[in-house]
DNA sequence: AGGGTACGTCAGCCTTGTTGACATTCCAAG
DNA sequence: CTTGGAATGTCAACAAGGCTGACGTACCCT
């Protein structure tokens, strides 16, 4: 298996065994970066469902619920289920549309926003800890793999607001 | 928010804003990964948790149950279930150890192959595309990054295997 | 002979995804 | 002014895939 692909180009780092590594890295590494919102989550008797949904409505406050559901990807009904329950445990405010009334705009209120900060806080503290471990260089390598390993839309949804820091 | 890190240090990539885009850049682009194996699978009728059990039974041929409970992370009960499809669809061989006879190995038959197969191509296929848009030094970092980013017990098992490629 | 290990299995529960159907509200076009 | 369609909410039913707890069997090792 050392040289499937033939010309003598310095490719080594597309071998399949190396795309294989990067694969299991994914896997692992998710696992990890879900690891410390999760034990919070569960302390609350929440999910990951309700934790990406706090973080894009703190993240874009106002927005709307089928913006949400655009970048979720989920269906409506799974996503109304955990937006209800965090509407009536206080942690979100749904305010009715004063331009176009059938829309709902989605705030966190100041409970939801200590929780979001708690996982937020969780979840930076390691993404900091691996980013200083790498160094700049390696994080800059980071993000153009995740960037391109994207499906198109998330990518321009992502690269989109990406405006907001000078980088 | 923009220098709470006095010291005058370079450490502009550690600011919440880029670590807050690392932490979507994981989201977006996870959903990325696992988009084109969970279209195959849903073909099979099968899910994710048959792709990693079909996974790590390929890389690592009559590994025991034991084994791949502790590399999954999830309950005997819940691994048992997949696996218990698996060998009933004629994927996965589960033969009762020689020398611990209440040990199983686990190993792919002919068509858990070709399941393998088409599931990893489709992985690496995008996987390859990323890395080829990022470049090598770009892989070097995100590889890095992910490591940085698992728990220790996970790196371990990650890198302890690592030494198949001479990278 | 007995304790602990490996595995399988039954039962029940939860979260989070799905589809389908239907009601309501309301903007906007005819 | 009516009506089509969009945005939203909601009910029901279902499935995958996690979980806990309990129990049985086979087996190694002391």
């Amino acid at each position: 298996m050392g040289e499937q692909r033939p010309g003598g180009e310095a490719l080594l780092f597309l071998t399949d065994e190396q795309l294989r590594k990067g694969i299991e890295a994914m896997f692992f590494a998710y696992r990890g970066f879900t690891a410390d919102p999760d034990r919070i989550l569960a302390e609350h008797g929440y999910g990951r469902a309700h934790h990406r949904a706090v973080h894009f409505i703190n993240r874009t406050p106002g927005m709307t619920v089928n913006n949400l559901l655009e970048i979720l990807g989920v269906t409506k009904q799974s996503l109304n289920r955990v937006l209800r329950s965090l509407v009536e445990d206080g942690l979100v405010q749904s305010r009715i549309g004063t331009h176009d009334k059938r829309e709902r705009h989605l705030f966190l209120t100041d409970t939801g926003k200590a929780l979001e900060q708690a996982l937020s806080e969780a979840q930076r503290h390691r993404m900091r800890a691996a980013y200083r471990a790498a160094g700049p260089e390696a994080v800059v390598g980071f993000r153009q793999v995740l960037e391109a390993m994207m499906d198109p839309e998330q990518r321009h949804y992502f690269a989109r607001q990406a405006g907001r820091d000078k980088a």
